[in-house]
DNA sequence: CTTTTATGTGAAGTATTTGTGAAAGAAAAA
DNA sequence: TTTTTCTTTCACAAATACTTCACATAAAAG
């Protein structure tokens, strides 16, 4: 079971180490955004401490980026009195939120709370038949062979396949994964979806057009 | 699923009114106690979510005031040290509190806990004998098999089950399913019931007429 | 029983939504 | 910079859905 810790102080970032240890967590530290997705990228992370204000890239943005691909569970920490309504993309069913100064006996409560929550922890890859989704790796294979896909057609994918047999409106889709603040077009996601079922091939109807609402990423076998 | 919030804040309001309708919840809006009693008094509200410290009339009292005649669950928003016995008329039985700050995700568990309590919880699906509504998946299902709806049919078939033993007029449907501005026809939903109908084949029976009013969706099995 | 009124229904016309190729615009790489 | 790749927009075709209408049918009223 391994933390990691994104804090610019780092009397914080050792204060949590330290507790967390004598529970037998492993942990990692970062001391920004930037730096705690490099990690994230290499190593498998089961739970993210993740202060808000911090340099060079914030929680919040770090929070938004993360979500796009994956779903590790995260902690949020913040300053009393902060503003609420930048807590976006802050998943209700997964995260949770804890205010400065806090307790680390209540931090600790609330990790061991989550990580039991959400039971088997977030896998690494995705299978169905010859599918495969190797989240650390950033790359999906059918049938063995590696298809190239854009990073918004991988992003996609990703969010289809953690929310599937849901329909996902357009709305939700450009807030996921193109970020609060996109002012485009709804349209181009069914340019990204067009592209998306392309690069399935014969997995491509496993994504299927929900008339008026959006998408649906579907495994079920209706004729 | 309503959800009245109670809170001079704006900020507040606006936090939970966004983490809300993620989970698909409506929500109504009040200033202070004067306010919400008026929304009370004109709208159908499920669970109210109430700040303590309020300008004009404060929580407490308007928390005794509905509580002479509702029966609303309500979750009380106070601040750390707020002295609690003060809280007459909260009911251990329907209600809850909750200390400011607190994460987003705490009181949406709350709230769901609480609807699911007192039976109000939308579930995720409907089943009735072989008819099967799948909400998050916008599908249908009949015998287990998926059926194809439009997505006015959709709309219409949620909207009765979600009233089911009440008459709806064909104005009603109109305003809920069409929206306040529509000038059509009143009979296009004559229309679209019959498609519904169709659709539903062997539970075709389950939306009767009601003569000189509209319709009605039941599973009483009469005549 | 006849008339009146309301609903059921098939079909035609209208409108909306989605799929798609191509072009323009951005960003990243060379 | 130029080149390449990715993203977004656009336009039009195709598919699908929605609305209206006219007449058939059924219920209620006279």
């Amino acid at each position: 079971m391994r933390l990691l810790i994104v804090d610019d102080e780092k009397l914080i970032r050792d204060v949590i180490k330290t507790y967390a240890e004598t529970e037998n967590y492993e942990t990692v530290e970062a001391e920004n955004g930037l730096e705690a997705l490099e990690i994230i990228k290499n190593q498998k992370i089961d739970l993210i401490v993740l202060d808000i204000m911090m340099p060079k890239m914030d929680g919040m943005t770090f929070l938004e980026e993360i979500k796009k691909t994956q779903n590790i569970p995260v902690i949020i920490l913040s300053a009393r009195n902060e503003e609420y309504d930048k807590l976006k993309g802050f998943d209700l069913g997964t995260d949770d939120y804890l205010t400065k100064p806090f307790s680390p006996k209540e931090l600790l409560a609330r990790i061991k709370a989550i990580l039991k929550r959400s039971g088997k922890m977030t896998p690494d890859n995705y299978e169905y038949k010859g599918l495969k989704i190797d989240y650390p790796g950033h790359a999906v294979y059918i049938d063995g062979k590696e298809i190239k896909l854009t990073l918004k057609e991988y992003e996609l994918l990703c969010y289809f396949v953690t929310n599937e047999n849901i329909a996902l409106s357009r709305n939700q889709l450009l807030n996921k994964i193109w970020g609060y603040d996109f002012f485009g077009d709804d349209r181009t996601i069914d340019t990204h979806v067009k592209m998306l079922r392309n690069n399935l091939g014969p997995y491509r109807n496993l994504i299927t057009t929900v008339r008026g609402v959006g998408y649906k990423f579907s495994v079920k076998e209706n004729e």
